[in-house]
DNA sequence: TTGACATATTCCCTAATGGGAATATAATAT
DNA sequence: ATATTATATTCCCATTAGGGAATATGTCAA
C-alpha cells in the first residue's frame, strides 16, 4: 500500500503546507472565499480549489454559496484529534521534561551497571 | 511536484499513522529498541527500520547504541511546531465552538455562558 | 572463525500526491 | 443570448510513499 489517503485523515490533511497555509487564513475572517486565498497563497486557482476539496472532504472546511462566489468557513473541530494527541505530550516538554529525563538516566546508569553482571536485559545507555 | 519530503517536515512525519504508534510507545519507557517495536506493531522490521529513519531525520528521535541493540529515544521537542500551530485554534475552540457539543467535559457550560453574555463576531451567510 | 541475532539498506512494485494546462460548470452582467 | 467572472474538475506527468523480499552491516557468543 502507499500512504494513508489525504482525504480520510486530518494529519494528512494538515501535513501540507499550503493546506496549512489556507486554514491559516480561514481561522481569521471566518469567510474567504476562492479568489481571495488565490492570491494571498499567489497559487494557480485550480491549485487552490483542489486543497479545498481535500480539507473538505476530511471536514476541515465547510462551503457557503453566496452568489458565484463560495465562502470557505473553517471547522476546527476536525482539528481536535491533533491537538489531543498533541496533548498527551505535555508534560514531556514543559518544566518536567529535564527533571524525567535525568530521572530517566539515572534508571538507566543503574540498569547498565547491573546490566554488566547480569547481561540481556535491555536498558539505557549513552554511547 | 509532489508533497514536501516526510524527512524534513515534521508534520509530515507524524502524518503516518505507524510513526504516530511509534512515537506513542516511545513517548513511555524511554528507551526501546527495534524488536520490541517490531513486536508492538506487528509489522515487519524493515518497516519499522525505515519508520524510524524517518523519525530520525527529522529529529523526532535519537539512538543510543547499547550492544547490538538500538535504543531510540523520543525527542519530544521536536513536536513544538506543531504543537504552537494547534495552540493558535485553542482561541476558537473556546469562543467559537462553544455552542457545539463539545464535550461531556464540565466546561461546556461555562463557556456557553460566556457565549451569551460576549456574543459572537462576524459570521457567514447561510447557503 | 563460524554462527546466531539485531538492525539497516536496497531493489522492486503499486498507489497516490500535487502542480500545470485545459476544460467544465455556474452565476452574473450587458 | 452572449460575455464575463468565479470556482470546480479532468487529464497528464514526474515524484514520492511505503510495503515486501532479499541482502548488507554490525554485534555478540561459542
Amino acid at each position: 500500500m502507499a500512504r494513508a489517503a489525504t482525504t480520510s485523515d486530518i494529519f494528512n490533511a494538515i501535513a501540507e503546507p499550503r493546506r496549512r497555509e489556507i486554514v491559516d487564513l480561514l481561522a481569521r475572517g471566518y469567510c474567504r472565499d476562492v479568489s481571495e486565498l488565490v492570491r494571498k497563497l499567489k497559487l494557480p486557482q485550480p491549485a487552490v480549489s483542489k486543497h479545498l476539496r481535500v480539507l473538505r472532504k476530511v471536514g476541515l472546511v465547510t462551503v457557503h454559496k453566496a452568489g458565484q462566489r463560495r465562502l470557505y468557513e473553517l471547522n476546527v473541530d476536525e482539528l481536535k484529534p491533533v491537538h489531543d494527541w498533541i496533548q498527551h505530550f505535555e508534560q514531556l516538554w514543559t518544566d518536567h521534561l529535564a527533571g524525567i529525563k535525568e530521572a530517566a538516566e539515572t534508571t538507566a546508569r543503574d540498569l547498565a551497571a547491573r546490566n554488566r553482571s547480569a547481561p540481556g536485559q535491555q536498558h539505557c545507555s549513552k554511547e
